[in-house]
DNA sequence: TCGGCTTTGTGAAAACGTGCACAACCGATC
DNA sequence: GATCGGTTGTGCACGTTTTCACAAAGCCGA
């Protein structure tokens, strides 16, 4: 009797929740079996009301005047997350970057292994990166298939990031986190991610920028500006 | 008799002003001299109107009929962004991130030169990454104070994150990219940008968690989901 | 069983961001 | 110098996100 209409949480709850998700997986191995909004909040960094709203989406799943149980909610937000199951990744170029994405063990560790590497360069191609070997991107289609990969990783420089989405797409791939600086063009229903190191210290720059004019211009400083996205290293 | 109250440019121009940046760089190499919304709004993979929107943030410079000017557009752009001279920064951390960071090249060519490197680990310090010598987080404040260094590059284990980030903060640096996949607490006034891959792929699990049960379940798939944030590999 | 304390869940308001639609305007051509 | 095609700049309406504020509800002790 529980959740007929398969509810939409909105996009920026589903961003937070892997925060909330690591916060309250990092308490519970502390021992900590229960929460409430406002503490999650203030480990968040975000407003208590808003913690809630979040949690509300998934179901009602806290105890008035108590707060949350850790561990159910934990097991919640996985499951709404599908993090039930592994969801292995295919990275498309096995430069720096690859190779580096490749060795980082929070990867595999979060449930998302390297499912395999591919990349252009014949000179790479049969080397082993983080226990995986090298495939030549001709071959990406069986790869995927192989171990029904649907998350694909670009790590090319931006000049080959359309090829790679275009192979990512043809293989079957439905969601692409693009480390690539340069917008890549996908078709309607593939889900794309993006982090781009040099637009973000831009935006700080940004930020930089404004504090020096208002500091030598006039009045007082002060740069709100909260947290910006997600991200592990 | 240009801008004089210092407009207050809304964050999410903001995010997406270094990638009009890129592809008006990148279309003036190209030798294309001037552009209309609607062609950078193509490329960028956003709304006409949303690029005339932000643009008309930095000033009126469009021509009517014509379009904007491209050259002048990407001069404008870096002033506004602050990016008329370079930002050095300081990355805490010496390990796989920090060295992948230090020499990932992409840093210093836009105008991002590593202007330090330190870590808590005496057997790191001393040895050259990136082509700076990591020095120990202890001497950090001298570090930052020679350069002139205001951005800090957080690269640690999530457990030591809140660490860098103090250290940072006291040696003066006033604006943070952290890649550890810990919320950090600053002081207010200083600017907190965040990287983390655990989250992006926890974003895109969700969307092909939601596909699945989608399409065993009833009616039509479709995510439309865009870009997310902005990064150079 | 009742009352007081606490905390959730959520309606409603406010703030923010997006996209449409169009008047204002420019350059070119006649 | 008037007309016309094309493009900007922006008012307005809409959708999304955040925040407030409070009723509903659970726990505990008397």
């Amino acid at each position: 009797m529980a959740h007929r209409t398969r509810r939409r949480i909105p996009e920026a709850t589903v961003a937070r929740l892997p925060i909330y998700l690591r916060i309250l997986t990092e308490q519970f191995d502390d021992g900590v079996t229960g929460m409430s909004s406002d503490q999650l909040a203030e480990l968040a960094g975000v407003n208590a009301a808003k913690v809630r709203k979040d949690l509300s989406y998934l179901g009602s799943y806290g105890t008035r005047g108590v707060g949350y149980e850790v561990e159910f909610l934990v097991y919640q937000i996985r499951r709404e997350l599908g993090l039930t199951h592994d969801w292995p990744v295919v990275i498309v170029g096995a430069g720096n970057l690859g190779q580096a994405l490749a060795g980082y063990n929070g990867f595999g560790d979060r449930g998302f292994p390297v499912g395999g590497i591919v990349d252009v360069d014949d000179a790479k191609v049969g080397s082993v990166v983080g226990g995986v070997r090298v495939r030549h991107l001709s071959e990406i289609g069986p790869v995927v298939k192989a171990r029904n990969i649907s998350i694909g990783v670009i790590a090319t420089p931006g000049s080959a990031a359309q090829d790679a989405a275009d192979a990512l797409v043809d293989a079957g791939v439905t969601s692409i986190l693009n480390f690539a600086p340069t917008v890549i063009n996908v078709p309607h229903g593939i889900s794309v991610g993006k982090v781009d190191l040099a637009v973000e210290l831009q935006i700080l720059a940004y930020h930089e920028q404004r504090r020096t004019n208002a500091a030598q211009g006039s009045s007082l400083v002060s740069v709100p500006r909260e947290t910006h996205r997600g991200a592990s290293a």
